[in-house]
DNA sequence: TTTATATTTGTAACATGTTAATTAAATATA
DNA sequence: TATATTTAATTAACATGTTACAAATATAAA
């Protein structure tokens, strides 16, 4: 069988490969940070969340978190049994679970807001801000739908 | 105390989030492709790296593939298992594991090569040639050491 | 040679990613 | 009203991500 006249990226040059490699560069000082207040990366993500949007349910935050429900699910147990949240059933649709940051979670929060703004600015820094502004540009139209 | 007069960037224009929004967007075809031939993404990943570079060890293949070596040690068993690859100590230096791809893995790349290149054009043309190798450098940026 | 150090790989433990199935509650339809 | 469908959240099972530690081997230093 003849080969065919086109070839598969490298892995050098592999998107998904080099979306991981930054993601894993862009990751590792916030875990490094993150160490001392005792939270993952999403668990972060997730206070983060509930910080800025306040309260809302288990659907809305794996949206804005990127996260996939049985992942939250699982970190949402995590972040109540640590008291870095609450959560109550909604009294309309009693499905629903919302979720509400603690003093705690709003503590860690704040205590690592100078850090974490330091290290996105570094980022942002290290391309410019145009070049920021269109790489975030870019990563979006990956996910336009076909 | 006063607010800093800074903020973090909202998590909806966060780079890790982007990231991981566009990585899943670009994946979630691949893992529907493997599906059929029954394996995960990083065993494919694995196998792409043997397939192209031929045999090494295993130091190497992690490094590739942008791997933590517990993960890989995992993936390589469950290859090892599945006689997807052979591996073998290394006579000069007992403490290297040179793996090799075999027969039955080489054909799952052949089996997905012609599919798996039309998804990565796919992606390609969706942003233009010249858009799209700008942001593998940007992402390329994102990994300098400060 | 003996000791110390570095390298390669492996394992343990816990958290998350992913798919499928399940439960409970709300809503649509006959 | 009774049934079917949809939705929100959870659970199960397996794979991977991450950190810490251990084991085996190789290499350097004393």
């Amino acid at each position: 069988m003849a080969k065919p006249n086109y070839q598969l990226p490298s892995t050098n040059r592999s998107l998904p490969i080099a979306l991981m490699r930054s993601r894993e560069k862009v990751m590792a000082p916030i875990r490094e940070m993150l160490k001392a207040s005792g939270i993952t990366e999403q668990q972060w993500r997730v206070l983060r969340i509930l910080s800025e949007f306040g309260p809302q349910d288990l659907t809305e935050v794996a949206a804005k978190a990127s996260l996939l429900m049985p992942s939250l699910s699982r970190i949402i147990r995590k972040l109540g049994e640590d008291e870095l949240i609450t959560r109550a059933t909604d009294s309309e649709d009693r499905r629903r679970q919302t979720v509400v940051i603690a003093p705690a979670g709003q503590q860690i929060i704040d205590d690592n807001l100078a850090q974490a703004t330091r290290i996105a600015a570094e980022f942002q820094y290290r391309l410019g801000a145009d070049r920021f502004e269109l790489l975030l540009d870019l990563l979006a139209e990956l996910e336009h739908e076909v």
